[in-house]
This record gives C-alpha cells, structure tokens and sequence, in this order.
DNA sequence: TCTTTATGTCATGAA
DNA sequence: GATTCATGACATAAA
C-alpha cells in the first residue's frame, strides 16, 4: 500500500520533473551544468529522458564501427549474442514501441555519458559535430573501458567486442545491440550511482558485502523479479560464459541485479559508471532495497501517469519531430533521428519497420505519457498488479500500456500530429509533382482561413479526445465512428452507467440488490423480501449503485478502489443510511480493517463510518434502520412508523433522516446527470469538431478534383483549338474565335463576342433563378 | 494555509 | 396539502 503510494506520488514527481525537462531539453544541458551539484544529480536521471537525441548520437557513434576491439571470440559471442537479441527483439515485437522508447529515452543520456562528451547538448546542437563526435565518443569509451573496469564490465556485456576490420554488417548489427544492451547495464549503473550517492554511508556498506548482498538481494527483496527476469536473464547470460572471467556466482548475481536494473530503471542514467563491479553490485542492492522506490520512480514513467500536464510537453515534442520530418530539416536532431545509417543497427536491433525512427519518437511520448491510458486503464488487473509487481512485470506492463497507448495518446497526440500534416497533405500534393500550380490558387481565401483555424484548433486547443477522433477520421476516412470508444470520457459518460452497476459490488447490499437500483439507483427501489436481511445491511441501498456510477466517473468506484490498495484512503463515508447492525454484516469496511480484526477496532471504525443521522438515530433509539427509513415507499414507512410509539423527537428525526436521505439521492443523481450532460455535450462538440474537419478534407479534395479537371479541360481546349484551320489553312486567332461546347457533346467555333455574350446570358440565368 | 474535489444538506420549485 | 424529485447554493471533510 504504502509503496503504491509512493509509487504514484513519487513517480508522479519524477515524471512531472522529466517532462519539463522534455520541455526545455535544449537548455537542460547548459542548464544541468550550470545548476549546482544537488540538483544536476536530482535531474540527471529524468534528463535522460529528455536526451533522445543523445541516444541517436549514440547510435550514430557506434554506426562509426568505432566499437571498442577486445580480444574475445566473435564467433561464439556473436552467436550469444544474436541469439539474446533475437530474443529481445521478440520480446521487442510483441511490446512495439513503448518499451523501445523507454529505453530510447534513457540510452542518450548514456551514451553521451559513458562517451564522456563534454556537452551532449552542444554535440547534438552541431550536425557536423555529431559525426565528429562519435569517433573521439568511442575512443573515450574504448581507454575508459580498458582502463577503468574493462574487465568487469567485460563480464557484464558492458564492453564493446573488439571490431576486426572484416566485420559483416550482421556482426556490426549485433555489436550494436550489445553496446545497446551495455548502456541498459549503464544505465543500472548510473541509477544506482545517484542512488549511490545520495546514500553514500549506506552504500559504503554495502560495497563491502559486495557481491553476497546481491544475491540475498536477488534472493528477498526482488526475488519475484529475479524469477521473472530469469527468462531474460538467460539469454543475456549465455555470453558471459564466454566471457572472460565471467560465469561465477558473483557474476550471475550481478547479471541478474544488471537487468533487474535494465527492467526497472531503463531510464535512471547518470554519466560515472561505477568503478568496478563491487560498486555495480553495491548499486543493485541500493535499488533493491526499496523496490517501492523504483517502482515509484520507473512506472510511473513506463505506465504513465497523468496525461493533462504532458500533454503540452508532447505536443511540442512531437510538432518538432514532426517538423523534422516532414521539412526534412538537418539540424542535428533530425539526423540523430532519421539518418540512420542503411545499416542502422537500431533498425535493424529491434527488428522494427523502415519507420522506426518515427515510432520510436513517438513512443518516446508514449513512455512518458503512458499515463494517459494508465488513468483509463487504471483497473485493469495488469495494472492492478502493478503494484505488488517487480520490475519485470513492468516489461509486460508496458507493452499492455503501450497498447492502450496506440488507441489513446497516439490517438491523442498523433492526431493531433497528423491533422495539421493531412491538410497540408493535401495542399502540398496539389502542389507537387501531381499539380504543379499551387493549391492556393484553386483555394479562396475563406477556405485557406478554414484549414488554418482547423490547424490552429487542434494545435491550440489540443485536447486529447478529440484529437484521438481526429485520429480516427484520418485513420478511416469514414470519420463517422460516433459509438467507438474512443475516449475514456465516454467510459464514463451516461452510456456506460448501466454496466457500471456491476461495478457497484463493493459492499454485499449493492450487489445484491443491485438488480432493482442498477439501473438508475433510488428510481424503482424495492423492499422485496429477498433483500430483506441485506436491508438491514445495505443502509444506502438505493443510492449506492448511483455512488458507483458517479464514482465510476471520477474513478472511484468502490470496487476497484478495493482492488486499488492505494485508493483506499479515497473512499469516503457512503454509508449514510447504514444501520450500526447493517454496517456489521456490510463488508464495507476496507480490507485492512478486516485484517485487523478486532471487533474493537471494527467497531470504532464503523462508528466513524457512521453517519450523523444514523448517530443521530441511534442516540434516539430509533428501532428501525435508516436505511428502511429513507427507502421505504410512504404507505410502507408510515406502516412502520404506526407500530412503535415513537416520540414527537423522534417522529421529527426519522423524516429529516428520510428528506435528507431522499435529497442525498436526488442530489446524487442530479450530479450524475449533469455531468452526463457535460460529457455528452463534450462529446457532440468533438463529434462536430471531426465531422467539420472532414469535411474539410473533402473540401479540399473536392477541389483539387475540380481544379485536375479544369486543367484537363484547358489543355485539351488548347489542344482542339490549336488543330483548327480556317479555309485559307491558317490557324484561328484565340482573341476571335472560341470553342463553345453543346449540350449535346458538340464543340462549336464561333466568334469570341458571341460566345461572351452567351457566357453573360448563362451567367444571369442562375441570378434570375435565385430571384 | 490555500485550493480542489467530493459529498452532504438546505431551500425552493415543479410534478 | 403531502410527497417526491430536481437543482442551485452552501458547508464540510479530505487530499
């Protein structure tokens, strides 16, 4: 629980602090050296993130075949090595490109780290000097490697194979993906560093125990992930073996504790790696210890966590890719991030399509706004295991998150992408080859203003959920999906209030008497025998599924809170109406309660659960629950009131409790609705939205069509003019005579003034009809 | 401490 | 006229 808590809290923190690093990511290494010690180290993990562009330099380095030579055998660890990269790049496939990107996003960071750049940034910056800094990036890495921990890191995949001047280009392939998956291992490394240093005293301990601390550690403390990571780990252990000085217990532990690390922090990067393998192995248990903490700080950037803040962030980010790509700009980011070479390894290292440089940016987004489908995702049972879960079920997560992603930021953020490029698809296709005079031409100005306040709109005012229709629209041209879901506002709107009723099994009464009260809660409610003892238990049975469909919009449904430890505190005191015997036999109180188990405590808690009118009754000694008060039908209630002798005080409390219990539901409900109405009217305001934008489209294409065909007309005018001799042979003048077609498919030649004046007529006749 | 959110309550009007 | 429902406005607790 309290991990889970630090999991969002904390995550949510170093996310927010990776997003505005994103933000401003061609300042934030000016800015990081600039800023004081603390800090820089603070931020240094997340401004990995931001640093995509550093990843592809990285890329770029090592597409400099600059790769470190070692005296290994290739063949043999080629072979381990292909075989672990095939096994990541399934692993790759199934997960498309959230979990690339996550990685993506910490490699850079890594990469200019361990290649000790001076400034990544300013490397990035110069698109001359990215090639430039590749081979002085390898040549440091290669003299650090050999000097400081080569033979550690060695053990650990982390250092480059030797690179003999015959390598195939398969062999580069695979040199890559080591390298790659060395910086994974750096990265581990580096998170632990900063972890490291933050607890330096701590860690000075652990040194010390070294390599057996990492085995109790892969023992307790991540000892599911470790399990889990196992299948990994085998086929990134197989190279060690044939490795030297590779395969002794100390070395498994760490290979473990090195992808526990690469599962975990794939992004948690700073720029010292560790001087030996003692310190890797101090770095592990350091990240073990707390696995909360990880989680806290890594899910939150793989699942995601709030979309409405990033947004912008992502926007931006992906106008810039964008911009890069469609105006083919080589600034220096664009070529870390296109030009790749022909035999990009990165391509070619998680086996993605020839548009893997665009997934990859955009997944990018993906990683960091994974929270946008987390939060509708968010009780999903994967996502439901996230907490309890390792590192290693984050792998898993991601690519369900990453799936949820497509249909949700992709939708969001990539329509939004696409829109603005789709109009101008289609302005620059008439201009192109297709069309060689401009659209401009063929469009009026009221038309241009459209597109461009269309544009304006979607960039502006960018709102996912449209933007994901938009998203719609382009991916089928239809546009007309009105019923998909598309947004998880629509979860949540009015039409999905019925199927939210199951959801109301919190507590035992719902459920049962659900049946009647699902539908739309205090409306139809029913004292039927069947319920009778769940009366005396259900409390606020009418208006209980009206809670969970409210809640259900803000997320908050009983039931999933019980699934979602950490939104237990959320829950608040629905039981108004509730009896102190009802309260007893509910189950409403939450589990940790139960745990408890103290009928002491229980009791205390339903006390605090209580409310003031059930207070209220109970210190008047009313015999009857409040729950039967409010919910009886009239006759009913005033049946039950006629059987006891009840006081004037009473009498008077037992109707407030059943008008305020009455009102409590209507209020209920008419939250309910109005917010129906809101998202309905959200919705129709996006449905317009996207049918406006397709019409548009149309528009445009519309005319394009008009415009090809007018062209045709011209020219084959032209073409009939240009043939046509009077008697004497001569060509007709174009300024005396004119073609004029019939209606019935003839073309005449008659003279210019008469087919003016034949024009005019035409041109009145409309006017005239219109009149 | 302030803000936001969710919920309860009251007053009022309509059916 | 009593009852119920709907809704705006306000209060309160929790985050």
């Amino acid at each position: 629980m309290l991990s889970l808590k630090k999991y969002l809290t904390e995550g949510l923190l170093q996310f927010t602090i990776l997003l505005s690093l994103i933000g401003v990511r061609v300042d934030v290494d000016t800015y990081l050296t600039s800023q004081l010690p603390p800090l820089r180290e603070i931020i240094l993990g997340p401004s990995s993130a931001y640093t995509q562009t550093q990843f592809h330099n990285l890329r770029n380095t090592l597409d400099g075949y600059g790769i470190h030579p070692k005296s290994i055998d290739l063949d043999n660890y080629f072979t381990a090595r292909r075989l672990l990269s095939q096994v990541r790049a399934l692993d790759r496939f199934q997960v498309p490109t959230t979990e690339v990107n996550a990685w993506l996003v910490h490699r850079d960071p890594e990469g200019s780290v361990s290649g000790t750049q001076p400034s990544s940034g300013l490397a990035l910056e110069s698109s001359s000097g990215l090639q430039d800094v590749t081979g002085p990036d390898n040549g440091v890495r290669e003299s650090e490697t050999e000097q400081g921990f080569s033979e550690d890191l060695e053990d650990l995949g982390a250092v480059a194979p030797p690179v003999s001047g015959d390598l195939t280009k398969e062999d580069i392939d695979l040199i890559d993906i080591l390298w790659r998956q060395d910086i994974d291992l750096g990265a581990g490394r580096e998170v632990f560093d900063y972890s490291h240093r933050q607890k330096e005293q701590d860690v000075d301990k652990e040194l010390r125990d070294g390599g057996e601390q990492a085995d109790t550690w892969a023992g307790e403390g991540a000892e599911a992930l470790a399990r889990d990571l196992l299948v990994d780990g085998e086929t990134g252990e197989s190279f060690p073996a044939q490795v030297p000085g590779g395969e002794d217990q100390t070395a498994l532990s760490l290979e473990e504790c090195l992808r526990l690390l690469e599962a975990t922090c794939p992004f948690g990067e700073n720029a010292e790696f560790p001087a030996n393998v003692a310190s890797i192995t101090e770095a592990v248990p350091s990240e073990s210890e707390p696995p909360a903490l990880q989680n806290s700080l890594l899910s939150p950037l793989l699942t995601g966590t709030e979309s409405p803040f990033d947004l912008e962030q992502q926007w931006q980010d992906l106008m810039s890719i964008m911009e890069m790509q469609a105006m083919e700009v080589n600034t220096s980011a664009s070529e870390i991030l296109y030009n790749a070479p022909p035999g990009d390894p990165l391509s070619t290292n998680y086996s993605l399509a020839p548009n893997t440089p665009i997934n990859q940016n955009v997944s990018l987004h993906q990683a960091s706004l994974g929270g946008c489908s987390q939060d509708f995702s968010l009780f999903s049972p994967e996502v439901e295991n996230l907490p309890v879960a390792n590192s290693s079920t984050l792998l898993p997560l991601v690519p369900s998150n990453s799936t949820s992603l497509n249909s949700t930021f992709s939708s969001t953020n990539l329509a939004g992408l696409f829109f603005p490029p789709q109009l101008n698809g289609t302005a620059n296709d008439t201009a192109g080859p297709e069309l060689p005079d401009p659209l401009g031409g063929l469009l009026d100005e009221a038309m241009l203003d459209e597109i461009s306040l269309m544009d304006l709109a979607i960039e502006e005012g960018f709102n996912p959920v449209q933007a994901s229709q938009l998203e719609e629209e382009f991916d089928s041209d239809s546009g007309l999906s009105l019923d998909s879901s598309h947004s998880p506002s629509s979860l949540s709107s009015s039409e999905g209030s019925s199927s939210s009723s199951s959801s109301s099994s919190s507590s035992s009464a719902s459920s049962s008497a659900s049946s009647s009260f699902s539908e739309e809660g205090a409306v139809g409610y029913s004292s039927d025998s069947e319920t009778l003892d769940l009366e005396e238990a259900e409390g606020a049975v009418g208006y209980q599924p009206e809670y969970s469909k409210f809640c259900r919009m803000s997320y908050q449904d009983p039931s999933q809170l019980s699934c979602l430890p950490y939104l237990e505190h959320v829950g608040h005191n629905h039981t108004y109406n509730m009896a102190p015997s009802a309260l007893d036999s509910a189950d409403l109180p939450p589990p940790s309660t139960l745990k408890k188990g103290s009928k002491e405590k229980q009791a205390d808690f339903l006390d605090k659960q209580m409310s003031r009118d059930e207070h209220r009754a109970r210190a008047m000694k009313i015999p009857f629950t409040n729950d039967k008060i409010i919910n009886l039908p009239v006759e009913e209630f005033n049946e039950l009131l006629s059987k006891y002798q009840l006081s004037e005080a009473q009498l008077s409390l037992i109707r407030d409790i059943r008008r305020r219990g009455k009102n409590k539901m209507a209020a209920q409900n008419c939250r309910k609705r109005k917010l129906d109405t809101i998202l309905n009217l959200e919705r129709d305001v996006e449905d317009l939205q996207r049918d406006k934008a397709r019409l548009l489209r149309e528009k445009v294409e519309f005319l394009r069509s008009l415009r090809q065909m007018k062209q045709k007309v011209q020219s084959l005018y032209q073409e009939v003019f240009g043939r046509l001799r009077d008697e004497n042979g001569r060509p007709y003048s174009p300024s005396q005579y004119a073609l004029q077609y019939a209606g019935d498919g003839s073309v005449l030649l008659i003279p210019r003034t008469m087919a003016d004046q034949q024009a005019r007529r035409q041109e009145r006749k409309p006017k005239d009809r219109r009149k």
